[in-house]
DNA sequence: TATGAATGAGACTTCATTCAT
DNA sequence: GATGAATGAAGTCTCATTCAT
C-alpha cells in the first residue's frame, strides 16, 4: 500500500519469484526510458535485468505486456500514494490539488527513466493497446475528477467549471511540465515547480480585478 | 505564406513535380497517424501515396526525414495562420489567446490523422531527432511566449505569472484536449471547446472572491 | 597450432557450438568463391551452411566480418604450415622457398573455392577493409621477407637483390600461377608446378653465361 | 594508333558522338577506380561524366559492358604502345622485356585510378564476364609470349624455360608491383622500379656461381 | 539523341519469439 | 523454472534499368 514497490499489487500466482518479475520491469523502465520502445530489444532488457531472453517470456506474455505492466504498476503506485495523501486533507480541494501535483512530481522527479517512459515512449502504442491503457489510467483520472468535484461543491472552484476541460488542464499541465523537464535533461528539481504550477492552475492567467 | 499547403518548404530538392512530394507526405500523415511511426512501413506509405517504394527516397532522405518534414510543414502552417490571425488583434492578449486556441483546434479538428501524428506519434523519436524537433517547434513556442508577455505587459495577465509555466499550461492544455478528442474517436466538434478551454486557461479553477 | 582447422580464432564469441561457425565459413568460401562477394547474398551463404539467415549474425558481426574471418583463418593456416615446414630446413633459403611454394600450392590446390576467394574476390573490398586485410596478411609477408633475407645473408641469393621487389616477384608469381590455374578450371595438379615455378624464381629468365 | 586516346579503336558507328562515349568511360575509370565496382552507381558515373543516367545506356548495354569496354580500351592502348616500342628493338628480347615493363608502368603510373581499376576492381566480375575478359586480354599475353619465345630462340633466355610459367612470372611480378604501388598510396614514381623489376625477372634470385 | 523521374527487385540486418536442453 | 541458440519475417534503403517526354 505504500506504492514504493511493485510487489504489493501482484496476485499470489505472480508473487512466486517476483524478484525476477520486478527486475525485468525495472530493467524495462530503464532501457525503454532511455532508448525508446522500438529501440529496446528484449535481449537488452533481459541483460539489464540479469536474466536470459527466454525468461522474460515466463513472466510476460509478450513485449507489449511489459509496457502495459509498467503502466499498471506506475498508475497503481500513483493512485495509492495520492489516495494516501488525500485522506489526510479530506475535503480541502485546493490542498488536495497541491498534494496531487506534489506526488506526481515526486514520483517522476526521482526517476527520469520512468518519466521518459510514461510521458514519451508510452505513446508508441497501437490502437488496441490504447484501449487497455485507457482502462488502466481511469482510476487516476477519477482521482482528479474527484478533486475537481470536491472543489466545485465546496465552493472553492467555480461553479461554471467544465469538469472535463478542467481535468485536461490539470493533467495536460503536469504532463507538459514533466515532459519539458526530462527533454531538457532533468537538470533542476521538479519539486521546485509544484507551487508555480499549482498557482497557474488555480489562478489562471488573468489579473484579478 | 498562405500556410495551407505543403508546397513552400522543399527538403531534398526543388522537384518540378511536387504532386508526389505532397502525396507522400499526405500518405505518411495518414498511415503514421493511424498505425504509429514504427508500425508504418515505407511500403505502406508508398502504396497509400500511389508510388513505388523507391520513389519515396527521391523525395526524402530517409524515414526520419518524412517525420521531420511533416512536422515542419505542420508547424509552418500553424505559425503562418496564427500570425495572420494575431495581426488583426494587435495588442489584445486575451483575444490573441482565443485566436491561438481557435486556429490550433481548427487545424487539427479537420485532420484527425494529423492530430494523431503530432500529438501521439511524433514522440516516437530518438534523442537526436528531438533536437531537430525542438528547433522546428521553437517559432510556435515563441508565439505563445509573445502572447503571454503581451498580456503581462498590458496588465491583462498577472504580473506574477511564471512565463515558462504559463506556456506549458497553455500548450499542455491544448495538447491534452486534442489528444483526448482523437483518442475518444473525434466524435464531436473540436471547435466547440475553444471557449471552455480559453476560459479555464484565463480564469483558472478558483472561484473569484 | 595445427592450422588445419578454423577452430582456433574466435571472432564474435567463444561459441560452444563452433560447428555452425565453421559451417558458415565453409559455406561462405564456397559461395563467395564461386559467385563473388557482391553476388553472394547472406541468404545464399546461410542456405549453403544449413542455417537461417539470422544465425549468420550470431557468429559474425556483418558480411565484411565473414570476409575478414576467412582471410584470417586462411593466412593463419598458411603461416602455421609454412612455419612448421621451415623449422625443418632452418637456414636453407633455397629449400625454404621451395617449401613455401609447396605449401601455398597445396593449400589452394585442394580447395579451388578458397583459391578463388583469396586470389580473386578478396580484392572486392573497400578502402577501410584493405587496412585490416593488410594487417592480417603481414605475418605472411614477413615469412617471405625472412626467406629472402636468409638467402642474401647466406650468400645463396644475390647481394644486390632489392628485397621489396623480390618479395613481390615471389608473391606475384605464385598468385598469378594459382589464379591462372583456377581461371582455366583447375584441371591439372597445382603441385606439378612447384618445381618450374621455383626454378624461374631462382634462376630468372636469362641463360647463364 | 598512339594509344593515348580512346578514340581510334572505335568503330565508325560508335564514333558518332564519341565525346560522350569517352567521357563516360573516363568517368567510370575514375569512379570505379576510387570506389569499387559495386560502390559505383551508374548515377555517380553519369554525374561525373556530365550526362544523364539514361544517356549511359545509349552508349553501353549495361554496367558490365562499361567494365568490359574499359578493359578493351586499356588493353588496346597497352598493346598498341608496346607493339610500337617493340618494333624499334626488333629481335632484342632483353630490351623488349625492359620496354614492356616501361610501358606498363608508364600507363598505370600516370593514372592511378586506371591502375586501381585494372588491378583491383576488375576482379569483381562473375564467371561469364571472365570469359570475355580472357578474350580481350589474350593479345597482351601474346606479346609477352612472343618476347619469351624470341629470347629463348635467340639464346638470351634459357632453353629450359617453361614458357607458361615465365609469362606468369612476368605478368604476376608487374601486376603485384603496380598493385602494391597503388595500395600504398601511389607515393613514389612507378618508373623508378623498371630496372630492379627487370633485373629480378631476368637474373632471378640466385647468386651466379 | 538526351533526359531524369520512376520503378521494384533484392540486399543487409534486426529482433520478437520459440523450444530443446 | 531457466536458458540462450536459433529462427525467419519484416524493415529500410540502394541502384540498375526503363521510358515518356
Amino acid at each position: 500500500m505504500n506504492g514504493y514497490s511493485f510487489i504489493e499489487v501482484r496476485t499470489i500466482a505472480q508473487k512466486k519469484n517476483n524478484e525476477k518479475y520486478e527486475a525485468i520491469l525495472r530493467a524495462a523502465v530503464k532501457v525503454i526510458g532511455q532508448a525508446g520502445y522500438h529501440n529496446a530489444p528484449i535481449s537488452k532488457i533481459a541483460r539489464e535485468a540479469g536474466v536470459a531472453d527466454g525468461t522474460v517470456y515466463l513472466y510476460f506474455k509478450n513485449k507489449e505486456d511489459i509496457l502495459i505492466s509498467i503502466l499498471r504498476e506506475t498508475i497503481g503506485t500513483l493512485v495509492d500514494r495520492i489516495s494516501g495523501e488525500l485522506r489526510s486533507v479530506e475535503g480541502d480541494a485546493a490542498e488536495s490539488l497541491k498534494r496531487l501535483i506534489t506526488v506526481y512530481f515526486e514520483i517522476f522527479g526521482v526517476n527520469p527513466d520512468l518519466a521518459m517512459f510514461t510521458q514519451v515512449h508510452l505513446r508508441q502504442s497501437n490502437a488496441e493497446m490504447r484501449k487497455q491503457i485507457g482502462d488502466i489510467i481511469r482510476p487516476y483520472y477519477q482521482i482528479i475528477d474527484n478533486i475537481i468535484l470536491m472543489g466545485i461543491e465546496s465552493g472553492v472552484f467555480r461553479q461554471s467549471t467544465d469538469k472535463r476541460i478542467a481535468r485536461r488542464m490539470i493533467f495536460g499541465t503536469m504532463d507538459e511540465t514533466v515532459t519539458a523537464w526530462i527533454l531538457t535533461g532533468a537538470k533542476y528539481e521538479l519539486q521546485s515547480l509544484v507551487l508555480p504550477v499549482y498557482d497557474v492552475m488555480v489562478g489562471g492567467l488573468c489579473a484579478k480585478p
